[in-house]
DNA sequence: CGGAAGATTGATCAGTTTCAAGCTCCGTGG
DNA sequence: CCACGGAGCTTGAAACTGATCAATCTTCCG
């Protein structure tokens, strides 16, 4: 198992353990695999335990009756999701698809409870990981209340630009999947798009987009309700 | 400090510790007092500790630019608040404000900090704690994102008006706070709600409501959109 | 090359917000 | 005690955003 305690190392959520923590962790922790479209878990069902991303992509979703979804988080490696179950003891809140070909690590409930009851740097790490996720999910909520969907697309294509100035960027998921992000749907999206670059904001073509006037999205991201 | 100890019995983050763990609560917890609408931090502020309300009620919430308010959450006494910015050490990530003339503890970030890392229980009870809140939230997004107003009103009675079946129910908050908690504004809440009694749903005079058609009430509260 | 899935575009429509006006209730002060 | 005044609530008309439905176009694999 020491390839799986190798990479315990990178996760955030076990950073600062001691070797002894990582050997438990390890032997604790269960590979799984998934293809891609492939179900993790669905909405309700018992919580036996939560998961880390070693490899691929996992969509965390909730999707209405009519079909329509609303993406919660698209964890990368590294990330953990299922948290909440191990906790609360109900059935999971949300369903998880591997968006991509997946590997993860499954950490059963009753086993990782008893290792964090002994680890205060592991129970402090979970701790600081729920609060990110709560904060980000406060930022959700915000976002799909307090914005329109030009303002949320904005932010997330300046989120995706990153710090520095114009420049070109990659959409790391389809439009249709761009949509369920940002609550929408790919209609809507693509119209907005057009939009952007007739105001040449930005420059679009397939899954590259070159952001022309940061300073334009900024305003739009910005302010909650209606374009200018 | 007894009074303290003796409330701290109550609080449901903190069940199940030794007498000597209350001890200790009560000497890190400091009493404030708030009046109504008096604010107790805004978004952005440093987070130097977090809050558990003794009596009244704190609304925690988004606010955007044009003044639209999103209510993130409504703390009554036993619950806590701010406790995000105990982990991730940035900002709180919502405004809060005493809905009521309110009383809470406030516990320093450091010194609770170094107490949770002593006492597995007090860590245990923070984590089904913040994955609580974080179902609830995900419950939230799920609204907002795939139900419309009707069906987030209908859902909010039902829950109201609890498993029993037809009843009056009687709201525990003003209508403009209700719209607040709904994601809409007061007009589109008093449009449903007139809509609903013309149905032959419910029966609203005021603040009180009686729920005539509980079965109505479910099937709006369920599907996602579109009115029968 | 064919075809299916994804993406775009157009026309229409439902739901919500906005703006504006009136109403109701209730506390205050004359 | 009543009248005033204001906040909150309700209602109406119009504007707007986003969703739906339908058709077309693109892409990219088998």
């Amino acid at each position: 198992m020491a390839d799986v305690a190798g990479q315990l190392a990178g996760i955030s959520l076990f950073s600062g353990l001691l070797p002894a923590q990582y050997e438990a962790l390890s032997r604790i922790g269960v590979k799984r695999s998934f293809l891609k479209g492939e179900r993790i878990f669905s909405e309700g069902d018992e919580g036996t335990g939560f998961y880390v991303v070693c490899g691929g992509r996992v969509k965390i979703f909730k999707i209405s009756t009519e079909g329509k979804e609303q993406i919660l988080h698209l964890c990368g490696p590294g990330e953990s999701f299922g948290e909440v179950s191990v906790f609360t003891g109900q059935g999971f809140p949300a369903d998880a698809v591997a968006a991509l070909p997946s590997t993860v690590l499954f950490f059963p409930r009753v086993a990782f409870s008893s290792l964090i009851r002994q680890d205060p740097a592991l129970a402090l790490n979970m701790m600081a990981q729920l609060s990110e996720r709560l904060r980000q999910f406060a930022g959700l909520i915000e976002d799909l209340s307090l914005k329109e969907v030009p303002g949320r697309l904005a932010k997330y294509l300046l989120y995706l630009g990153g710090r520095e100035g114009n420049g070109t960027v990659d959409l790391d998921v389809s439009k249709g999947q761009l949509a369920a992000l940002l609550g929408t749907i790919p209609e809507t999206l693509s119209r907005i798009l057009a939009k952007l670059n007739r105001r040449g904001l930005i420059r679009s073509r397939g899954a590259q987009i070159r952001i022309l006037d940061r300073r334009g999205l900024e305003e739009i991201a910005l302010e909650g309700k209606r374009l200018p």
